[in-house]
DNA sequence: CAGTGGAACTTAACGGCGTTAAGGAGAGTG
DNA sequence: CACTCTCCTTAACGCCGTTAAGTTCCACTG
């Protein structure tokens, strides 16, 4: 018979399973008991390892954002348009890379200050190029919040890069539109393309972060 | 004894009480039975209505939005800077005149074309000022995203414009900081004065419509 | 080397959730 | 009066997050 001992869990591990289960069942079916049996343990098991079911989802949120930061080399000599330019295709990129992505994260706080280090030296660099320490918080902030809200629809519409949920058919969308011929055409600008549109977007806000703060 | 029969529910009936009860309780407490309870039926009654409680919740999140409309008055001889920023305004607005709006909304989708005919005036007035079709779209929905990505974290740190949610105290986060001074400092334009931060985010994203596209 | 104590779980159960199936009351119609 | 359709109730299902209590195993103490 098997004698081995499982090794103890720890929240790493729980936080690591919960997000591969994520991709595979979404915000909706990850349950408590579906990530036990995932580590092979019964559901109450992971209230010794998190208060509740909120504090797991928020060592979630974290964990993704340690892998974004990961995944997103800054170059130590970019200027503030190329970093916020990395840093949200980096945020865009973390958070569809899971199902649900936007939701989990903005619906959590991180856990510690993982985040404070990579902020201070964004905050750092804004303000020695010129920036006020209110417009460095400003312009970063904007495109946070702009990227964060893109990446909410689009994972409304199309959970993971590859499927896309029903009832956004464009053509059938055109055709309920027939009376607005510009909305109608409107749909493809709009549900389609969203590597294409958010880039723009982004583009948008920095050229306003330029524009305003006149910062070269 | 009391022989009177109630008039029967309908969906806007249904939706206006769900509106009501989402202040008090938020968007975990509102359940179809409590709901049912507020209107005096058992919470099965509203599967007459409604097909499940995400239908329920899409004609709340469009009935929000014919708020916002009526609510939101919009000068026909505005530009389209006066146009963004009213609606935008609007919206946030709206939003915010619900516990756990932003959610909500972001959550749902509208029932019907309510949504349409408002989007294509803005589509012509924009189209007609020498925005292209695709650069009148960048320009609504990037503002959109970005004020719907702002009352969504707002709305997280405080549910309602008077009550704040615990752990945002300002000091005890420039403490925890210490270390990081610009961060620490940074807390006070990040967790106060929405309302300015808000403004000040929405003129960066609309200079950056006017820089990046060069309408007047 | 027995004894103690804490860490890391399991078992059992609770109340509440969204949802479904079945049925019933009342009005309108032939 | 019978029939049908609308609008609701009663009862129940399976699942959820969470708690209380008990169990197992290991490390450490005297």
């Amino acid at each position: 018979m098997n004698t081995e001992r499982r090794a103890p869990l720890d929240r790493k591990r729980v936080a690591d399973t919960a997000l591969k289960l994520l991709n595979e069942v979404g915000l909706e079916g990850l349950t408590l008991r579906a990530i036990a049996k995932e580590l092979d343990v019964k559901a109450p098991a992971l209230y010794w390892h998190f208060k509740d079911k909120q504090a797991l989802l928020d060592e979630m949120a974290t964990e993704m954002y340690r892998r974004m930061v990961a995944g997103t080399p800054l170059g130590s000599d970019d200027g503030w348009r190329e970093r916020l330019l990395k840093s949200n295709r980096g945020l865009r990129a973390a958070l569809l890379g899971y199902r649900d992505g936007a939701r989990v994260f903005s619906g959590s706080r991180f856990t510690g200050l993982v985040h404070v280090e990579e902020m201070e030296d964004n905050l750092r660099r804004f303000t020695a190029t010129g920036f006020t320490l209110a417009q460095a918080v400003r312009a970063i902030t904007t495109t946070y919040l702009y990227t964060l809200g893109f990446v909410t629809e689009e994972q409304g519409v199309q959970p993971l890069p590859d499927e896309r949920r029903e009832g956004y058919d464009i053509d059938e969308r055109a055709r309920r539109m027939a009376d607005f011929p510009l909305s109608a055409a409107a749909g493809a600008e709009i549900f389609q393309d969203y590597d294409r549109h958010f880039e723009e977007g982004l583009a948008l806000v920095i050229s306003g972060i330029e524009a305003r703060y006149g910062i070269e």
